[in-house]
DNA sequence: CTGTTAGCGCTTTCAG
DNA sequence: CTGAAAGCGCTAACAG
């Protein structure tokens, strides 16, 4: 590989000329940085982002931490989705991504991810799925060792910004949208996701503002985000239930099929709008997000915190939806 | 950040000390390489990678090359498996895993590819899923400047090696047994995958070697992996078949499911052991790969490569098992 | 066994 | 505007 030397040597400057034009530095007149160029257009010279880093202490590298604690295909579906605009939107800032698990820090002390993280140069993280439990990530946080940025978590200070939608806005959003179209919903029953995730927060301050608002009754329960255990719920609770409304499309899914099952109607919404296989011919209200736009968009905040700019909240568009689940999928 | 030196000052020994216990070199008294570990640890230091990369020229730095083509939700869950599984693995070794895709690479020229991925320091790669249609990758595999793992592709020379379970074998033996569970098949129609895909191959020969062995008649079509297209050639051939093998569970399941619209029996088989939601109560035989070790794997291979021995071709084992797919997740 | 020293390829003052 | 030179933190001969 043709190095900077041989570049300065070919066009006949200094190693500091070629390094100027190299990161667009101003102070290079236009002739030599014609030079510049056309020599490293003729070695296919491409520099060598390590000693690049060494040098200058910015190495660009970021670190995606997913949380995979869950094992469903709908999570990776949306993990998928994160990784690849994440990944997408980084190639354009030059940044340099690597992925890593809750999983693979969570056994770990705080000290020895940070030493972790540190011998590999990581300057930023971005985060997505953290739940309150979550305390050695809060740790990170308050280390103020790296530039963070939160997917669906409140956090934003000096260092740390944070990208979602309104969960809140987009959870009242869907519910009422549904409530409307199905006249004589006095009785709602709200089945919201983990109990300590960000998220279900939101949602839950959503569909009280709701029901308040609307003058309704509503019951709430947890379901974990689990089919079977909105299932469950719903078997539970349907007489006494006019409309469910669930804080993820696949508890939705759980309601839906035990209704059919028990031959009764409730309408019912989800959450999240992802593409489900297998669930023929029914259709239902949900908020669609686009998991990609959200990480690319937590990639551009990464890139704003890594310039020295201050962390903010930034809250991303959502849309409510009516999808129809289909059985072919491709 | 304490560095080297300050170990190195800290013990009262050289640097080059320091750095050769820090790599286990062999050459270093009990008592010094005590002092050097102590110093270390009061110092809570951590080597810096981007340091040892530069001075060394081995930077651990791997790519994961994932091939997206297909949208569906089952394709996507093979992959986080492969992702975790590798990246679980890297860690083991201390390898620095970076993920990319092969959409954001096939548009670019092999030169390209070559000068993106040297700029990263990249040493090595593992290609999932690669088809004989990637010629980019091939030019990548000639050039040598890359040690390589193909998951499920039959390359290996010098630097590059392969890991795969024995398509051909196993779908031979799945296959066989659905047979031989189900009385008088004498037609069997194969719904292959993916035209230029490696696997594809394999399998066909596997379908092919049992046909002829038990003297059966034997029909192959392509089904691209899709479920409706499968869905689409069962409706078609449903009359003149026995039994329809088909290279992966998504076609199986379309096949089971059209024949059940037409309210017919055939035996099914499939290929890859992924659970697949919504398809209550159905059972068939597949072949269950356990897609996170096949990646844990091919990073040992990659590793071996990077210690400077020769690549070779590795076969895991596989199992042809029972699944019944269920309606509840979680 | 231990220490000295010359780089790795690039960035970044600081003179000219 | 351009170039010389001092590192970044570590590895790897090579002396001792």
């Amino acid at each position: 590989m043709a190095s900077i030397k041989d570049v300065a040597n070919r066009a006949g400057v200094a190693i500091s000329t070629v390094s100027k034009v190299l990161n667009g530095y101003p102070g290079v007149s236009r002739e030599t940085k014609d030079k510049v160029n056309q020599a490293i257009a003729e070695l296919k010279f491409t520099p060598n982002a390590v000693a690049a880093a060494l040098s200058s202490k910015r190495t660009g590298r970021v670190a995606l931490l997913l949380n995979l604690s869950d094992k469903t295909q709908i999570v990776d579906a949306i993990n998928m989705q994160y990784l690849s605009g994440a990944i997408q939107k980084a190639l354009e800032f030059k940044l340099d991504v690597i992925t890593l698990f809750f999983s693979m820090l969570r056994e770990k002390n705080v000290s020895e991810i940070i030493n972790y993280l540190k011998s590999q140069s990581i300057e930023g993280l971005i985060v997505y799925g953290m739940s309150r439990e979550d305390q050695w990530l809060t740790e990170l946080m308050e280390s103020g060792l790296f530039k963070m940025v939160t997917v669906d978590a409140p956090f934003s200070d000096e260092h740390i910004s944070s990208v979602w939608i309104d969960q809140q806005k987009a959870q009242y959003e869907v519910a009422k949208k549904t409530i409307l179209e199905n006249k004589g919903c006095k009785r709602i029953f709200y089945i919201a996701g983990k109990k300590n995730a960000f998220i279900t927060q939101g949602r839950i301050d959503g569909i009280k503002q709701l029901a308040q608002e609307m003058g309704l009754e509503l019951t709430i329960a947890y379901g974990e985000f689990s089919e079977s255990q909105a299932r469950e719920l719903a078997f539970a609770h349907e007489k006494k239930t006019d409309i469910f409304v669930c804080a993820s499309d696949l508890m939705a899914i759980g309601v839906m099929r035990i209704l059919s099952e028990l031959d009764v109607f409730r309408p019912v919404c989800g959450f999240d709008g992802i593409t489900l296989m297998g669930y023929a011919g029914k259709q239902m209200n949900t908020v669609r997000q686009d998991f990609a736009a959200i990480s690319a968009a937590a990639v551009e905040e990464l890139q704003r915190l890594l310039e020295g700019e201050r962390g903010r909240s930034r809250v991303l568009a959502h849309e409510v939806v009516q999808i129809r689940y289909q059985d072919v999928i491709g």
